[in-house]
DNA sequence: CTTATTAGCTTAACGCTGTTAATTTGACCT
DNA sequence: AGGTCAAATTAACAGCGTTAAGCTAATAAG
């Protein structure tokens, strides 16, 4: 008895392996340039293999994708958490959004950008981490709302505006990095400010 | 005599040839599904002609993204041209600015938001239609801040914060098409007003 | 203890892809 | 008429994602 326990254990190992790998080429060379081969050559297994834990490799890319939005996810809670001011938090949960996509430039390209078409969409916007993390956003403008910090705006409209906003200027600074910014914080702090202020009373 | 003429007329007419049916595939059904084999084979040639004509793939959707993107900019320019009231016009470009990616998702994504590593970066700064487009925006951001419709405002950090949030709504609504948007004719109208009402005085 | 079954992985292969090299075609000039 | 040269073609390469079939070693059954 066991060992049954002990291969789904072996199994489980090698799916993280895999997982590992793939976020790890994804990340550095693009989801693009990485090929199953290529994944499958750095575990030292074959490339089929790879096709008994994942169903392609769109799905392989999604699953590394939920744990990166499950970072941002997690970041967006503990600032939620220790909320007094939700516009404050506000910021700062979009802040967190902006910074996060600069420090891991590639993983943010990878899980936000270049989002290849990946499955049935409906059924992943419904219980993945990225869409947990938009509804931590929209809770606390729901917040700003209720606390009339923001004026009588429709939440979801404000929030999805808000989401577009930082991920512009976040898209931006990573994909065309040679462009004659100004300076770049000020940039984002005025785009999050211009937004958050356009919601006020 | 004139037959090198002719035969400069005749290289130049398939080159068009070549140029409208890639971007008729492409628009149609997406660059990454687009081969090289079928845009040869709807115009009835070998696929390798198309090399005689253009670098690559990439260099095939540069050219064809250059000509959509100079109809934006020549649309900017006319609505530029008529101008009253600047912000109005301001509203009107990035509306048409994202309009424009919504009607061309794919060269959309290719010029502004897949960025392929891009060797000559200044050169294609300087002078490419995207960049055109942006400089019109630009424009119109330093008169409405001229006209004092605007605070006296950074217009460079101004037209950027503005570039990013129009590119951030014009970007996910092309990057995910299934996610749950509120109306998306309200959202982007949300976004362009909301920032614009933000650098008013 | 031997035999049958099954799970896990690999090898081989299909039909694509972008692209290069070598080759043929065909129109022009002398 | 024969040579020249550019244009277009065929053949090929190396790679891709993915599927089907085959092998191997561990487990279950008799």
């Amino acid at each position: 008895m066991g060992s049954k326990q002990r291969r789904e254990r072996e199994k489980e190992s090698l799916r993280r392996e895999i997982l590992d790998a793939a976020r790890d080429l994804f990340v550095k060379e693009g989801y693009e340039n990485v090929s199953m081969r290529r994944i499958a050559e750095k575990i030292d297994y074959s490339p089929t293999t790879i096709y008994l834990y994942f169903e392609d490799k769109g799905d392989l890319l999604f699953q590394v994708s939920e744990e990166t939005f499950s970072k941002l996810a997690s970041k967006s809670e503990s600032l939620l958490a220790e909320m007094i001011d939700p516009v404050v938090t506000l910021k700062k949960i979009e802040r967190a959004y902006v910074d996060f996509g600069l420090k891991y430039p590639n993983h943010y390209k990878v899980t936000f950008i270049n989002r290849p078409e990946l499955r049935d969409m409906s059924k992943y916007y419904e219980k993945s981490m990225g869409q947990k993390a938009f509804n931590l956003l929209q809770q606390c403008v729901a917040e700003c709302v209720r606390r009339k910090k923001f004026r009588r705006v429709d939440v979801e409209a404000a929030s999805q505006a808000l989401w577009a906003s930082v991920h512009g200027i976040t898209a931006l600074l990573i994909t065309h990095p040679k462009f004659p910014w100004t300076d770049k914080n000020k940039l984002i702090d005025l785009v999050i400010d211009t937004m958050i202020d356009g919601f006020k009373p």
